[in-house]
DNA sequence: TTTAAATAATTAATGCATAAACAATTAACA
DNA sequence: TGTTAATTGTTTATGCATTAATTATTTAAA
C-alpha cells in the first residue's frame, strides 16, 4: 500500500485533468490488486490458475482441451502449458491424452480441484463484497456507467485504429 | 480488444453489484493497458523501463543509486539490476562505480535516453489526452473522486487487517 | 501411397516480477 | 586491530507472460 505514495510522486511530470485520471484508475487497479492479492495468498493461486480453474470448473466431466483454454483465456497455449503443469503439481488438474487423436489432451479438474474452486469462488464474493461496501450503491452505478461509457470509446478508437489507411 | 469479451464470461459466475463492479473495473484497465501497449509498442519500451528513465530524467546529473530506484518504485533491487541491464544495452542509461564507496553503483542517464524519455513524455501526454476525451469533464472528476474515496476505503482496511490481534 | 500441410502441445529464449542466497565492501565496536 | 554487522549489488530459482522453433500426429493432396 506504501508503493502508492510512490507512484504519485513518479508520475508528477503527468498534468492535466487527462492524464491524471488515468493515473488515478492505475493507482486504484493497483490498490484493488494488492488487496486481493493478499486474500488469495494463503490459497497458493494466482489470477491465472483461478480463472483457469473455473473455465474448467464450468466445463463438462471431460474437461477441455488445452488450446481450447487458451482461446478461452485469450492467452497463448505455451502459456497454458505452464499454468495446467503448475496446477497439476498442485492436485487440483489432471492432463488426460485423448486415444482418438493423439495430439489431444485434456485438462480435467480434480475432485480437489472442485472444492477448491468453490472454497475461493465463496470467498472471493465474499471479499468484493467488503471491498465494495466502501462506495454506497449510487456511486457503484456511477462508477459502472462512467467506466461502460470509457470501454465503449476505447473499442471504437481501437476499431479506428486498426483501419488502414487508404490512399488513392 | 477481444480479450474483453472473453474476460465478461469467464467472470460470469460473479453476481451482485459489487462484483460487477470490480470486474468492470478490471476490464476497463485491462483495455486502458492494451490501448497503451499499442501506443508504447513502437518504441520498445516497457512501463517499468519507462518509468525507471523518467526517474533518472529528473535526477542530477550524477544520477541515482540502484538501491535508491528500487526504493522509488518500490520494487526489489534484483529487479532494479534487470531493468538496467536492459535499459543499459539499450543505450539509454549507464553504471557508473562510485569510487569512494565501491558497493554503491549509480545510473545515469545518457544523452540518447534524456531526449528518448522527452519524446515518450510528450506522446504519453498526447495519447492521455486524447483517451479521455472519451469522458467529459464532469465525468472525468466524478469518477476521479469516487477513485479517491475508494482508495481511502483500501488504505484504510488494509491498515485494520495489519492490526494484530490483541487477545489480553 | 508417399509426401506435404495443418494441428496440438511442448521447449527454448526473452521480459518482468519476486524471494533467497551470495560476494564484495564498508562500518561498528570490544 | 580484528572480528562481526550491515549495505549494495548480483545471481539463482520460480511464476507468469510472450514469440519462435520443435516434435508428434493427423489430414489432405499429388
Amino acid at each position: 500500500m506504501e508503493r502508492l505514495k510512490r507512484m504519485a510522486e513518479s508520475y508528477a511530470w503527468v498534468e492535466g485533468i487527462a492524464s491524471r485520471t488515468i493515473i488515478e484508475f492505475k493507482k486504484t487497479h493497483e490498490m484493488l490488486e494488492e488487496v486481493f492479492e493478499n486474500y488469495f495468498q494463503e490459497y497458493d493461486i494466482s489470477d491465472s490458475k483461478f480463472n483457469l480453474l473455473v473455465i474448467l470448473y464450468n466445463s463438462s466431466e471431460k474437461g477441455l482441451m488445452l488450446s481450447e483454454i487458451g482461446d478461452r483465456m485469450l492467452v497463448t497455449k505455451a502459456n497454458i502449458t505452464g499454468l495446467i503443469d503448475r496446477l497439476e503439481k498442485q492436485g487440483l488438474v489432471k492432463r488426460i491424452r485423448d486415444d482418438t487423436d493423439r495430439r489431444k489432451i485434456q485438462a480435467v479438474i480434480t475432485k480437489k480441484g472442485i472444492s477448491f474452486t468453490e472454497e475461493v469462488m465463496r470467498k472471493y464474493k465474499e471479499w468484493s463484497g467488503d471491498i465494495m461496501n466502501i462506495l454506497n450503491d449510487d456511486e457503484k452505478s456511477r462508477l459502472i456507467n462512467i467506466m461502460s461509457k470509457l470501454q465503449k470509446g476505447l473499442v471504437q478508437m481501437e476499431a479506428e485504429r486498426r483501419i488502414p489507411h487508404v490512399t488513392a
